[in-house]
DNA sequence: CTGAAAGCGCTTACAG
DNA sequence: CTGAAAGCGCTTACAG
């Protein structure tokens, strides 16, 4: 089922059947209405693969994040999902699992090779490494704080959301509130937060107590839970505790509740996510809406305007950082009641 | 970057520079070495566009299933995804949101037109609609027990793995168990371990009543903390709940503990699925760990051997219903202690 | 062991 | 408004 046997059933040639496929407006009407009704009639799908080498172009953007078991990142998964759908796009899934050298390489990964464009949420690429990337295909960095503007990015502003979070906290009476966030090597996002977090304190006129600056390994239920022993351990005076992510902030929870610790009378837990679970774990879990819809149909449109412009060979628009409004849910695990 | 380039560079024709990229058997190995420098030099790389349209093959499989969303899924994607990579396959994901009508389509898709094969995960697809699938292109079927094995199949031994769930219930004392599952059209997955359920409370000589089954509109944390809710209204005595699924348990965990119930002492819970934050819930909940990598790793490997057939030109290998062993995995929410 | 040539199905100037 | 023709980059018999 080819172009060919359309042509051949509605009497004209492949480039008239070509132009009616695409919706061209250089065909008669009559011409038109007969080759419609041969493709009808023989169920003619095109074949992507010949288009895309003839085109040059495969209407499939790679989506590159950490790993979609993280809460986070496969809600901003479904959400680049549905939004490319919109765009006519499919979306390739590749996890880097936070490995650097993945990061930098995604424009060369087999299975990205021929994406028109990618989508990446970097955990620990460097602006300028993003760059480079950009360099060879369009890129978009999603949902990461990529600094200066020099690569296109849409990001929430995490800095006065964990700024606000503590803020919150504060409102809600606690003074001694810790911080949970991946440790050494701090990935750029998680550090914005954490920036944000020593700000928010400093709002208020409190110290940055190391011994509540807990470093985690991974973003991960079990690393929260983890952590927040650790913390218990090294400052059990602890009234309130921010996690950098809603998974750690959850495994928090459970890490919490193991130690006898009542949440939030004896301690109030923040997240960051708004993850879907966040609504349903015991306390509910308060945290910040991080503008998942609007940052993931963002970026993809974004995307797909690149991968057009490239295509038609015209300039592509030059790099900026967009921000997405963000929005502090409050909920049980910092004393705010239900309902 | 063409195969023309590295056969010009290499002083051979661009037969043989293929036949060195495929790694075939008849090239006299100083022309090998040659033209893998030439490769390495140009660093060429294949245009899999080309490549495709030629061979007809895309290395490329779909994934469709309800959404990323659900935890379940969304484990199961990242197994797949794993699992599809030590193939050399790349996935393309498609959300059919449980609507049966994307399921039958899913061969139709736009953006699963040119895989090789597709992993589905339906919920309400019939046999003989699987069937009709399976002759437009390699079809695996996964996690859902899609009746006779006339259709490749891949899934849990859901009906004994509830039942068992029933039977560790009645163990830990339980005899007023209740069961919240997906309403009216019943998934024909969550049927079967809908069916366990029911057979368990035979095996203990209990009466199934209609009372304590509750039906839900998704399989989701707000409609399991919504079913808690309805269940409690209309058998407040109900001791026990077996979720068929860890977001409805999850959800449900919610629901009875803002109805002011402790879980386990006044009413025990219990789900399927053993997602992630299933261990990291307040109370940690009980539940069916499925044999997720063993499933998604064989149904994977399945497809990517019917389509090498298929591409072959051999013999697809007759279909079967293929199963994975499960195990029960006890934890607070049905009374097993911690640790 | 190596190469010349056909052709996968499409798009796109270009000519008419 | 329509068609003939070139060519995207590759693979694969086939001939030598």
């Amino acid at each position: 089922m080819t172009l060919r046997d359309v042509a051949a059933l509605a009497g004209v040639s492949v480039s008239t059947v070509s132009s009616v496929v695409h919706g061209r407006v250089c065909v008669r009407e009559e011409t038109r209405r007969r080759v419609q009704e041969a493709v009808e009639q023989l169920g003619y799908r095109p074949n992507l693969a010949a288009r895309r080498l003839r085109s040059g172009r495969s209407r499939v953007i790679g989506l590159a994040l950490p790993s979609v078991t993280v809460p986070y990142f496969r809600d901003l998964a479904d959400a680049v999902l549905r939004g490319a759908g919109d765009h006519g796009l499919s979306v390739l899934i590749t996890q880097t699992h936070g490995d650097v050298r993945r990061e930098r390489g995604v424009c060369d990964d087999p299975y990205l090779r021929h994406v028109d464009g990618i989508l990446l949420v970097p955990v620990a690429l460097a602006e300028e490494e993003a760059m480079a990337l950009s360099a060879v295909k369009p890129l978009v960095v999603a949902a990461s704080s990529l600094g200066a503007g020099r690569v296109h990015c849409f990001d929430t502003d995490s800095f006065a959301a964990a700024r606000a979070v503590v803020a919150h906290l504060v409102a809600r009476g606690r003074r001694r509130i810790a911080a949970l966030a991946p440790g050494e090597a701090r990935p750029a996002e998680s550090d914005v937060r954490y920036q944000g977090y020593v700000a928010g304190l400093r709002d208020a006129g409190l110290p940055v107590c190391p011994e509540r600056v807990v470093s985690t390994e991974r973003v991960s239920f079990a690393s929260g839970a983890a952590a927040a022993r650790a913390l218990l351990g090294q400052a059990p005076d602890t009234d309130a505790v921010f996690a950098i992510g809603d998974a750690l902030a959850l495994g928090a929870l459970r890490g919490l509740h193991e130690a006898g610790r009542v949440v939030p009378d004896d301690i109030a837990v923040a997240g960051f996510g708004n993850v879907a679970q966040a609504a349903f774990s015991t306390p509910a879990l308060t945290t910040v809406d991080p503008g998942r819809e609007e940052l993931a149909e963002g970026a993809v449109s974004l995307l797909a305007e690149l991968t057009r412009a490239r295509a038609a060979g015209v300039p592509l628009p030059p790099a900026r950082h967009h921000t997405v409004g963000f929005r502090l849910v409050e909920r049980e695990s910092s004393g705010v009641p239900a309902r």
